[in-house]
DNA sequence: CTAAATTAATTGGCGTACAAACTATTATCG
DNA sequence: CGATAATAGTTTGTACGCCAATTAATTTAG
């Protein structure tokens, strides 16, 4: 009789899936900034050293597919990291077009000082490791449900 | 003997919650991308919508307390989302210094439309509710974890 | 072999996100 | 009461993130 509110309300704001993943999201990088600040790095471009730190050379099409990210994020991103010393920009000599990203000795020294920051991270969110990995897996799992059928 | 490649990469991109978290959130909000379109809405501008069907009126103070968001990140997009027809932004009489955030007629018909979108993303993720709402609190103890201690 | 199509990066535009500086208003305290 | 401090928003600067348009190089096709 009384339409006052609806006991289930589908817009509700602490509901949202999309809601909880945008703030989580922001509130771990937030985690990272401290980190990260002493070696000039934001979060995307700490993202990028670790593809690197992985798979280096990387072309920009390359790190995109690793990283999701569009190459009109990427390029300015690339040069900025260029500026801090840590990484070289050439073209490919094969393919004109290709941009090879390499490390620079700065860049590879980089990464001892970088294995501390995953182990602080977990120490400071207090979570368990297998929480932490099973919320890995859900992740996954939306991530994958995101490049589903249509 | 030959140091070659540690068996547990610390470091390795694909096991990085934050890496997860950031990809997951920007592939879930491309779904909403779409389907918000019509409205000229963003995602960032949907959850400000959201919060105001739920609480109107609100400051920008109660705004980003609610969405987490920075003063100097919702005064503009409240101004685009006035600009758009959605929202009033006034003065609070009480107190001058503060901004009194109404939906117009118009914000409060998109309500309507607006319901139809969660279903819709939860169909296109094709993710069982059961599933989804274990992320969901999941999500909710990362973000709870950041607030810790330190 | 050359014109057209494809591909890889770059650039520019718009909208967050966050920090810092600034303005206006209100509250507090001597 | 009046100077000071605190508070609420706005503005500015930097860096994503995504889209669309552009440029340069390589393929493909005729």
């Amino acid at each position: 009789m009384e339409p006052v509110t609806e006991p289930t309300d589908l817009l509700a704001l602490d509901r949202q899936v999309c809601f909880a993943l945008s703030i989580a999201s922001r509130s771990v990088i937030g985690l990272y900034r401290p980190l990260l600040q002493p070696f000039g790095l934001t979060h995307p471009q700490y993202l990028a050293m670790l593809a690197l730190w992985q798979h280096e050379p990387l072309s920009v099409k390359e790190l995109g597919e690793l990283l999701q990210l569009d190459p009109g994020t990427l390029s300015p991103l690339l040069k900025r990291l260029q500026a801090l010393g840590y990484i070289n920009r050439e073209r490919d000599s094969k393919d004109e077009r290709a941009l090879c990203v390499t490390l620079t000795p700065a860049g590879r020294e980089l990464r001892a000082e970088a294995e501390k920051i995953p182990p602080a991270i977990v120490a400071r969110l207090g979570m368990s490791l297998e929480e932490l990995q099973d919320l890995h897996q859900a992740l996954t799992r939306v991530i994958a449900a995101t490049r589903g059928t249509a």
